[in-house]
DNA sequence: GTGGGTGCAAAGCCTTTGCATTCCC
DNA sequence: GGGAATGCAAAGGCTTTGCACCCAC
């Protein structure tokens, strides 16, 4: 399970890096091995995490590095800025399946969710009432998880 | 018109400062000052805003002060974070009806929104599939508005 | 008068920038 | 070899903290 489910996402992050080599962009390890975090994390990560993340292995990563990375994959629309910190940037893949997040105000533990109900009828209305043109929306929950409850 | 709604607003203002002071907390100028602000402002404002909305007058107030005093209103639950901008922090009262935010990729400009339906019935899904107990949601969208499309 | 509120300066954090060095293509 | 990517140090910007002074009650 766990392992066709890595499959999956390692065939994510070779797409991804034949694409950006395809059009002339450089594939470094750094670069490498970012792509692969964000597209094995199915949870939010801000520069820290990545940090973290990046030196628990072999060479270390510095953090500027770290930064210009993120603005690299930002630019792409690799990975996408998410709404859920005002103190922290978190970002995730934009590959994901279009979902929101439930962030447990207690412990702090960020969760998916996929709705089953969309809200397109609601951007269809701003359109129409607020001449509103919508390109994108940012849906958070905050509350109590299972276990803080 | 104007003065209608800038009545209206002071009331509320008036009604925080007098529940505040009956609590045993104390009414300094500059607290006032941003109460009022708050009350009178329908959209969201973030520290260097507000520092600026207090300086317009007579005298100065300390960036210092408008911290503490964000942090006394959002631990008195009077103003609320507001998730626009993962880069700056905004607030805006609790007093106002529940809405949300239609913000322009282009021009920044945020526009306050009522929606016709509410989420009541997704935050009941949330509770029952995912044992999430839901406190508040922020739903933000972001786009294009009339003068930048 | 007392204790909370304020101002000032300094420190803390996260993020960005400048510049010399490294390494992918 | 050329130019993008990297590392390091320093700077920037926002926010917090320490401490002495002030003022609302």
């Amino acid at each position: 399970m766990q392992l066709s489910c890595n499959n999956i996402n390692n065939m994510r992050a070779s797409q991804i890096v034949f694409n950006l080599q395809k059009n002339g962009n450089r594939i470094t390890r750094t670069r490498k091995k970012i792509i692969e975090i964000f597209s094995k994390e199915d949870k939010p990560i801000n520069a820290k995490n990545l940090l973290r993340k990046l030196s628990l292995n072999d060479d270390k990563v510095n953090k500027t590095t770290v930064y210009r990375e993120i603005g690299f994959l930002l630019k792409q629309n690799l990975i996408q800025q998410v709404y859920i910190d005002p103190k922290e940037i978190f970002y995730e893949s934009t590959g994901l399946d279009h979902h929101h997040h439930l962030i447990c105000n207690d412990c702090g533990k960020i969760e998916d969710v996929v709705l089953e109900k969309d809200l397109s009828d609601t951007e269809k209305e701003l359109e129409k009432k607020m001449k509103f043109k919508v390109s994108n929306h940012s849906l958070e929950f905050f509350g109590l998880c299972v276990n803080c409850q």
